[in-house]
This record gives C-alpha cells, sequence and structure tokens, in this order.
DNA sequence: TTTAAAAGTGAATGAATATTCATTTATCTT
DNA sequence: AAGATAAATGAATATTCATTCACTTTTAAA
C-alpha cells in the first residue's frame, strides 16, 4: 500500500487519520456490536468526513471486511511463527498455543471485533482467505504428525476440535471475565499449560 | 404467558401471528445478520403491522433477548435431559453431547441465530440468565465426577473448555460446510463418538 | 513557482430506521 | 345482542443511515 507507481505528483496520505478510523472502528463494533457501528458515528469519533471514509474503504461492508481479513492475517502469521516441518507434534503445539495466547492478550480488541464479525454472514469470505493462503501449512503439519505416529490418525476438524477449540474457549472465558465483577476468571500461564497438557493427552496414539 | 387474571372480556392474541414474528426474526438474522434486522422488514415478511410488534415486544432489544432467551433455555433443558446425579461421569458426558448434539441439528436456525448474538453485547444478560439458572446442576455434575474419581480435578473453565468446546466446534464446522459447496464437511455419529472418546481420555484421571 | 492529481471536506440526498398514535376489529362475558 | 377491553392496524414522526457531489487543500515533481 501507499506505493505509487506513477511519476505524477500528488497529495499524501495522513496515515494519523488511516489509523485513527481504524481504531475507532473496531472500539465501536467491540462496545456497539456490529449493529450499533454507523459511517456516520465513526467520522464524528475519527475526527474526519464521512466522505473520506470513502476514500479508503469502497463501502461499509468493504471497510469492515478490510479490517477484519488484515486482523486475522496477522493472527495466522503470528501462530505460525517459529513452527518448522521438521519439529516434534508436541512442540508445534505447544508453540502455537503460545503464539494464539499471546497474540490474542496483546491485541484483545482486535480480537473481540473478529468475534462480532466471526459469526455474521460478512465473515464468509475472509474464511476463504484463510483457508487459500494458510490451509497447506496446517494441512501438512497435521499429516506430518500422523506420519511420523504422534499423532492418532483424525478427521482434519476432528484433531482441530481437540487441538484449538479448548484454548480459544479459555481466551473466551477470559475476555467475559474482564467486564463482569462477578465473574472473576483470568486466564494464566499454570492454567493454559495444564489445558494444553491434558489436549496432547487426548491426540496422542 | 396468555392467561389472564381479569374477569373483563378481551380480545384473543393470535398465535399464528406470534409464531411468524418469532420464526421470521429467526430467519431474517440468520440470512442478514443481527445488522441486516429491522423492524419494519421482520413486520413485512411476518404479514403483520409494525405497530403489532411492539404488543408482543417492548422494543427491538427486547425483542432479540426475549427470542435468544428462550431458545438458549429450551438448549439448556434439552442438554440435562436424562442426566441423573448417580450416573457415572462419562454416561453423564455421553448423553449430554447426544442431548446437545440433537437439539442443534434439530434446531440449526435457532442455534445460528444464538450464535450471531452469543458474541454481541447483548448476549451479556443472556449469560447471567442460564448461570442463574443452571449453574449450580452443572457445578455439582463437576464437583461429583472429582470426588468419585471418575475425573482430573480441575478449575471448572479449564473442564469446559476440554469437555464441550471441541463439541460446538464439530457443530460450528458443520453448520458452515452446510451453505458452501467446496466445503463438504457433515457431521455423524461416528465422528462425534470419536471425538468424545477422546476428549474422556483427557479428562481421566 | 506552477500544476496535476489525489486527499480531504461539509452539506445534502433519499432511503430506511425505530417507535408512536388515533383508529378499527375481534372476542368473551354478561 | 351489547359493551368493555385488549389486539391489531396504517399512516405518520423524527431520526439516523449509507452514500454522493461540488468543492478546497495539500503534496511533490517539474
Amino acid at each position: 500500500m501507499n506505493i505509487h507507481l506513477s511519476l505524477l505528483p500528488m497529495r499524501t496520505r495522513d496515515t494519523n487519520k488511516e489509523n485513527s478510523i481504524r481504531k475507532q472502528a473496531i472500539e465501536m463494533v467491540v462496545k456497539e456490536g456490529l449493529d450499533g457501528f454507523s459511517m456516520q458515528k465513526l467520522a464524528k469519533a475519527a475526527g474526519v468526513s464521512p466522505a473520506t471514509l470513502y476514500i479508503y474503504y469502497k463501502d461499509r461492508e468493504d471497510l469492515i471486511n478490510q479490517i477484519a481479513t488484515e486482523i486475522s492475517l496477522r493472527l495466522m502469521e503470528s501462530s505460525l511463527q517459529g513452527i518448522h516441518p521438521k519439529m516434534s507434534f508436541a512442540d508445534g503445539m505447544e508453540i502455537q498455543w503460545k503464539n494464539r495466547l499471546k497474540f490474542y492478550l496483546e491485541n484483545m480488541d482486535e480480537m473481540e471485533f473478529i468475534e462480532q464479525i466471526r459469526y455474521s454472514p460478512l465473515y464468509e469470505t475472509i474464511r476463504q482467505v484463510i483457508r487459500q493462503k494458510f490451509g497447506d501449512v496446517l494441512g501438512s503439519f497435521v499429516m506430518n504428525a500422523i506420519n511420523r505416529g504422534e499423532m492418532m490418525p483424525l478427521p482434519f476438524e476432528v484433531y482441530w476440535a481437540i487441538a484449538f477449540a479448548p484454548l480459544y474457549q479459555l481466551i473466551k472465558f477470559h475476555s467475559q471475565g474482564r467486564s463482569h465483577a462477578n465473574d472473576e476468571f483470568t486466564i494464566n500461564d499454570e492454567m493454559v499449560n495444564m489445558t494444553l497438557k491434558l489436549v496432547l493427552k487426548a491426540l496422542k496414539p
């Protein structure tokens, strides 16, 4: 982005505005839900004319989509950091758990934004982008583990359901606990390690 | 509902209308997301005047809340059907898995409706109603299993994350697969049994 | 310093929004 | 049959919505 191949002069984009729009959009969706979000409110919150939003984004749907896609891709890249094909299954799993957890905790607003979109019809496009970009890597990680006898041979969906759904559930408990006084659950490393150990026990042949 | 203590005559409520409103609301939210839902569109789809909606429901938020709460309570009641305190942990788990799966498959639209709400700020109230009504039962089910040495002693959240998140993930894969040609995942009993077995293996001491 | 081009704007548009209100309609008891 | 009451309505309200447009501002190369 922001690279212009043309030799013609032009006004440069204000990255402060770009960031402010992004940040306020995320905050608004998290606080008021997808249906509490509007372009006019966003423009006001970001200190920008409504018309400016349409310079950055084609329309409302495109705005939500671009922001959500960018976050999702960052999450996936983060979660695969430090993964090598030769690595043992248990090590690979532990790294992915740590990576995902770290990303979540460091980007809670972004992740709650994604949660709002994830179950709405808007998310379908993003799901496809992710699958196209990371499907192979994740698939071969599982296949290797099975071939090496480190993991039970399982359909991919069963594997994923056991391997990651519990982590996401813990994170969900954590972020629900954030906003509520009588719900004191807070995630911690010990708990995560405990859960990961159980998950690995389940998947071992 | 529909019980009048007054002795005075009055016009009776049309239950067809009531059901039609409910059904169309669910369908609309599932198809177009929470922010694609509006009172006027609902009124038209249900063949009813907009004003009629305000006889049944205080306002838009109340409408969503009432429908979502009613569905959630039905799910919880279903999932505890046939559960007895003397039952072994494994049996109790299997029954709950079967009950939840059955309810989901028989009420897919309702459940996808709930998914839309679940991550929005609207869901907080419902979460509390559920906890208040079923928290004790679920809590003592876990405590019994631990005391009898049938299950590892775990924080409730860790237990839940391992015990049910994988099931929900499978169901999510299934309902995503429904609408997409190149995504052929379909849930079946064999797969569910396989996953449950792994989960029980993880939780066994 | 001129200038082309994109960035950025405020005000306006028309459609859609939630909700209300003055009426009419259906129902049950008497 | 009469009448009281709540159900049900269509039209109207004021607001908010996404989006557009004619216009001004900023930029950087020439």
